[in-house]
DNA sequence: CAGTTGACGTTAGCCCGCTAACGACGGTTT
DNA sequence: AAACCGTCGTTAGCGGGCTAACGTCAACTG
């Protein structure tokens, strides 16, 4: 009854199970281990997509390029996760289309895809555990998907802060309350998809309605209620 | 081996897999048949995510409203699909947050989440095409979210009709070459997340391009790999 | 057959986000 | 100390999508 109980409580326990598929590892002799530093290219648009990743200590950021090079980033791979995992129903030979780039200095487990099923195909835990990644990506693909639809520059930013306080923010004291995060404008513009000029306009007025603060060299700390209040009488 | 041979192909055998598990059910004894007539919702924002459906006929869009009831279609759900499943991870007594509406005539067999989880736990099949569903929904929902990331009018709809004629076209004779779509004008802007007028204005510069051509009452067509050459080369 | 509905077509004016460019300031490097 | 870089701040002008409103045309409805 695995499925039943380790979901019950709250997102941040999905959080880690995504994490729990490569502590099942075995330890020894699957794939590659890999070093990048920060930037490094982990892989490229025209890479095929046919290994995944166990991210075991850095950061990793999916990010997608249009024809003028503007980079939007789809998603952000923290230490313990799995990266990399569309290749389970992408075609044979098919191409990532993204890039997958370290933010700081990272390692990881590289594993080809084949390797891969061939260990899931024993191991009932690891493939509920899987089930599970895929779901809690997709909730969060969906909400990022959702964030974009809003044409108005302060509809998605103040619903990216909400939700980048909600997943990754740590609570500043005692919850419920303000939340710290650590970004800077121009990560805000490329997860929100706008201009980095207009994000530091549009933080200026959510700084100005106490919904937000911060300042140079200082984190970014969110005021959770307030700004979900603001979101849902918009 | 089952993972390994299924989706060698191509992403149509995907579509195919994520179909399977409403085949393999137990074919009694497990939920309710519901029936839904055209734009009847299944379920409502404020609903909690504790059942999953699977639509046995007709068409399901699941949508987004925001505060002043603009609606984005998130995802369409065809005959043999699986619906509702992010309950997968979500908290215990979460919410829906989105509509699901048939669009036309529906019929859905209704299961409740710690049901269709029990009969999970025995079926190791069952979960494997269950990963299937979450993998290819992951990827659509990855390719929307692109699409939205787009600011101008074009980008955004000549993105959205390759990935429709990619997923849901009817090949027109042979292929590779003209594909046909059933979709208004007004259906393409609750996907694209623009305005109706504006998706019309922009349909006919694509139109003279010979890239898409329709008239009134006749279904649409995409020239895929011209649509393609314009999007890549933009 | 008149009335109704739904889908495509068109336009004027406004609003708003982007581009491009430059400035200020703190921290780090040489 | 000087040079450099990353981050936030600010502005003018412009382009483009939205709103709102109305027109047209075909198919369905009674």
């Amino acid at each position: 009854m695995i499925l039943n109980q380790l979901c019950a409580d709250d997102h941040r326990t999905c959080q880690t199970l995504t994490e729990m598929t490569s502590r099942h590892l075995p330890q020894e002799g699957l794939g590659r281990l890999r070093q990048y530093v920060k930037s490094d290219d982990i892989w490229r648009p025209d890479d095929q997509s046919d290994r995944v990743y166990f991210v075991q200590r850095g950061q990793v950021t999916v990010l997608y390029a249009d024809a003028q090079g503007h980079e939007t980033v789809l998603r952000t791979v923290e230490a313990g996760q799995l990266l990399g995992e569309l290749c389970f129903c992408a075609p044979e030979h098919s191409l990532r289309e993204t890039f997958a780039r370290a933010t700081v200095e990272t390692m990881a487990l590289e594993v080809k895809y084949s390797e891969f099923v061939n260990y899931l195909q024993g191991d009932l835990m690891a493939l509920q555990e899987l089930l599970f990644t895929f779901c809690t990506r997709l909730g969060q693909t969906e909400r990022r998907a959702e964030i974009l639809m809003y044409r108005s520059a302060d509809a998605r930013l103040s619903r990216l802060l909400l939700q980048l306080a909600e997943t990754r923010g740590h609570p500043h004291k005692a919850q419920p309350g303000p939340v710290k995060l650590h970004v800077s404008h121009d990560e805000l513009a490329q997860m929100a998809a706008m201009s980095r000029a207009h994000v530091t306009v549009t933080m200026g007025k959510l700084r100005e309605q106490g919904l937000v603060s911060y300042e140079r060299n200082r984190p970014l700390i969110v005021n959770l209620p307030q700004l979900a209040a603001y979101i849902s009488k918009s």
